[in-house]
DNA sequence: CCGCATCCTGTCGGATACTG
DNA sequence: CAGTATCCGACAGGATGCGG
């Protein structure tokens, strides 16, 4: 197994809903964004995660401020502009998530390959 | 910045469609279970896991299966038993995984002091 | 430009009951 | 015990319009 972490049974609770919070569809992809290019303004954000809609960026972001993770900074200029950047605990937390990213990256074609096998076994039994 | 992963535009939707699905939130508990206990049944996981609703276990589980990630065997016996293990991709999965478990118990305690700090934040403006 | 409030819809996900 | 099917409530999340 790859590591031990039964560390802390009173934690658990706790971590549970934290990595609850983070795995999150969009979550994972604006700290994605954010850790590839810092004080990056709201609308800049939007089209570098993707399809992400302003409601949901906007709540992802308020829930990453609001766990320390990302710094929201305004500047008093007309039109305003707002920017965010990773705090070093975001960051930290960057490292992990590019983990998991580059484990996807990594055997994306394993995955497709395992589906193709398996959506393939159920459509042919004898056909 | 932690990583460079920019490597292939071409995979992008494929590796964010992955993605998505995997960082689910009971997608990484219950990789995390796996990990930790192999060859597990399926009560037991669904008691490892928390409080999952067994109609969640089976769909994650489904999913994973067709990722490739876990196998599931059928032992033929009265009453049936189903048992569940990461095959080697799934494990391999199970390292990022924990990459991000262990990032949450390191910073659980920083998480919650800046909520408390961003939550006062909102309620004393003066008070 | 940023982002909040409202409305509205689809989907997630729990509880329950039934099959093998 | 493991899994499927059904029903149904809750909420995620998109579209739109207003306010700073």
């Amino acid at each position: 197994m790859a590591c031990d972490l039964d560390c802390d049974p009173s934690k658990e609770a706790m971590v549970r809903e934290i990595l609850e919070r983070i795995a999150d569809k969009w979550t994972l992809l604006v700290i994605e964004a954010l850790d590839r290019e810092t004080d990056i303004r709201f609308s800049r954000l939007q089209e570098r995660v993707g399809n992400i809609s302003q409601k949901m960026l906007t709540k992802t972001l308020r829930q990453l401020e609001r766990d320390g993770l990302v710094t929201r900074r305004v500047h008093p200029t007309v039109p305003p502009r707002v920017d965010y950047r990773l705090t070093p605990l975001g960051e930290s937390l960057g490292e992990a998530v590019c983990g998991m990213w580059m484990w996807v990256e990594k055997h994306v074609e394993a995955v497709e390959d395992a589906r193709r096998t398996f959506d393939g076994r159920s459509e042919r039994p004898a056909a």
